[in-house]
DNA sequence: CGCCTTTGACCGGCGC
DNA sequence: GCGCCGGTCAAAGGCG
């Protein structure tokens, strides 16, 4: 702006040169001072310009604080009645969604704030801080938006559950089904093919991979094109859930073990048990809805027959294979028509990952009359490492190191206090559980990355215990040797599954000893939260 | 004793 | 209608 109203003056000033070269005498004298004077009233209007853009930014300064300060009280009452609130009723997706987004621009701000702060700071300083800035940009992302986690005490599961039980096609927050008593034909009539699988491929020596919950088994059949007997187990947390499971080895590779989720937990869930319900839901969601669009603070990028997802800095890439038939991947429901199925493959290595945590994908299987998805967090390391889920005390250590180190180094960027780690995490789980796809990996993503390799119990008995603060004391978020406390869990766990406590870690890690209830609200991601997540299961396992 | 697994029987959907 | 197949039931037995 003061560059134009100059340039505006010099125009002017030009004219009146010319015009006075053909005059003569103090004529010429009078001329200069009404340029003078032009010029002075040019220099006021820019003058002003300059203080209502002053003005302007000052109010975007106020703004930007007063924003700030309502987050911080937000925060800080949220924190101290989180536990209480856990129960809350749900809340609209979209809404929340749309209040992170906006939140998610608040980012920006940061940046002339830190700048104003700082500027009688050393240059360098100032360059960390914008450098902060720039690659802080999960952090910031996630403290704005964990405003609206926080606002929203209990956006997830815990109370659309029940509504959804019946509905038995996942587990995703964003889908409202109303609660039917009857079973899940209902459901299924209303909208036949709904009703979604979610197939998790794990290495795993033992019978079955411990994903925190309560199963009991309740047949077994040989099934055809596969030697290996199928097992059906069912949710026994409560009588009346609907959630089941099936259990069976891949033919071809009989370490790989197919676990096949069916149905909504209409009860609270086991800490332990929230990370797979959660992946698993927010899986099942991705297939219903078809998600692999953004949504609040995911940009997803899509050109034809990619998709590339970005959130606070992380993408993952989603690539479309809806016109290729999968062949990788072995679908033990694919002769079931009834059910869409989403297949998270843990087990083999991706050629290429666009993100540390791997990548995920989507296909459709020819073999099926409803769409198959496939999502794969295997590690681009070593396609030899068990995933998450997988079990064995041998599976902990420098697995997936490297996504951990990514992590911790993520992290550590963060450099705020323990309660700003819970921010996060919660955060985290306000944005996982907004979007199902971006929940899904980064579910499955960060508990591969925890290399927690949490084993199935071969008695489901042991799943009880088997899997207590996995990463209680681990995961510091950058401040700890991780390989050695997973190797000093994993001689505790006695090889043990430890397998969604890899999430729990991440609730945990800033709070070890809290005590409370040893279920809570289903909610997808709860085991973010890790002031309110007590871990019950060590106390569990110590009464054991 | 309670909870679990095992296992054969049963049921319903689907294709021929 | 029949057989195949996936899924479930339920009795029997095991285990802590």
């Amino acid at each position: 702006m003061p560059s134009s109203g100059g340039a505006a003056v010099e125009e002017r000033a030009v004219q009146f040169g010319l015009t006075s070269r053909e005059d003569s005498g103090c004529s010429q004298e009078a001329k200069k001072e009404e340029v003078i004077e032009s010029a002075k009233s040019e220099m006021g209007d820019v003058r002003e310009e300059n203080q209502r853009l002053k003005m302007m930014l000052e109010r975007i300064e106020k703004d930007y604080k007063s924003l700030q300060l309502r987050f911080f009280d937000i925060l800080q009452h949220e924190t101290s009645s989180k536990q209480s609130t856990d129960s809350a009723p749900s809340h609209d997706e979209t809404e929340e969604s749309n209040e992170l987004v906006s939140l998610c621009l608040g980012r920006s701000p940061t940046e002339p704030k830190k700048e104003d702060k700082s500027t009688n700071s050393a240059k360098s300083t100032e360059n960390e801080e914008l450098k902060a800035n720039l690659t802080l940009g999960l952090d910031s992302k996630i403290l704005t938006s964990a405003e609206t986690v926080l606002s929203n005490p209990s956006p997830a599961e815990s109370v659309e559950e029940p509504k959804e039980e019946e509905a038995g096609e996942t587990w995703p927050p964003s889908k409202v089904i109303p609660k039917r008593n009857g079973d899940h034909d209902e459901a299924a009539q209303q909208s036949p093919p709904k009703r979604a699988r979610v197939c998790v491929r794990t290495r795993c020596d033992t019978p079955t991979m411990n994903d925190g919950c309560q199963w009991r088994k309740y047949g077994q059949k040989i099934s055809k094109g596969n030697p290996c007997p199928r097992a059906y187990y069912r949710c026994t947390v409560a009588p009346s859930c609907p959630v089941r499971k099936q259990v069976q080895r891949c033919a071809e590779d009989t370490t790989i073990l197919i676990t096949t989720y069916e149905g909504t937990h209409n009860h609270p869930l086991p800490v332990s048990a929230t990370a797979m319900a959660s992946t698993t839901s927010a899986a099942a969601s991705m297939l219903l809805s078809g998600s692999s669009t953004s949504q609040q603070g995911l940009v997803s990028h899509i050109n034809g027959t990619s998709a590339r997802t970005e959130l606070n800095g992380l993408s993952f890439s989603l690539h479309d294979q809806y016109l290729r038939a999968n062949k990788q991947l072995y679908f033990p429901n694919s002769s079931s028509p009834m059910f869409p199925t989403i297949t998270l493959d843990l087990t083999t290595s991706p050629s290429t990952s666009s993100t540390p945590f791997g990548r995920f994908s989507s296909s459709f299987s020819s073999t099926s009359r409803f769409p198959s998805t496939s999502l794969n967090f295997s590690s681009t390391e070593s396609n030899s490492l068990p995933p998450i889920w997988g079990n064995g005390l041998h599976n902990y250590g420098t697995r997936s190191y490297n996504n951990q180190q990514l992590y911790q180094s993520f992290m550590e960027k963060n450099h705020q206090a323990v309660a700003s780690q819970q921010v996060l995490t919660e955060t985290l789980t306000k944005a996982i559980t907004s979007d199902p796809s971006f929940r899904t990996v980064i579910a499955t993503a960060i508990s591969s990355m925890m290399g927690g390799g949490g084993g199935a119990s071969a008695n489901n008995r042991n799943q009880r215990v088997g899997d207590q603060n996995c990463f209680g004391q681990n995961l510091n978020f950058g401040e700890t040797s991780t390989a050695s406390a997973f190797s000093i869990n994993s001689l505790t766990q006695n090889g043990k599954g430890c397998a969604s406590s890899c999430f729990n870690g991440l609730s945990s890690s800033t709070s070890t000893s809290q005590k409370g209830s040893p279920l809570q609200p289903a909610l997808p991601f709860s085991v973010f939260n890790s002031s309110s997540m007590p871990n019950t299961d060590n106390i569990e396992e110590h009464k054991s």
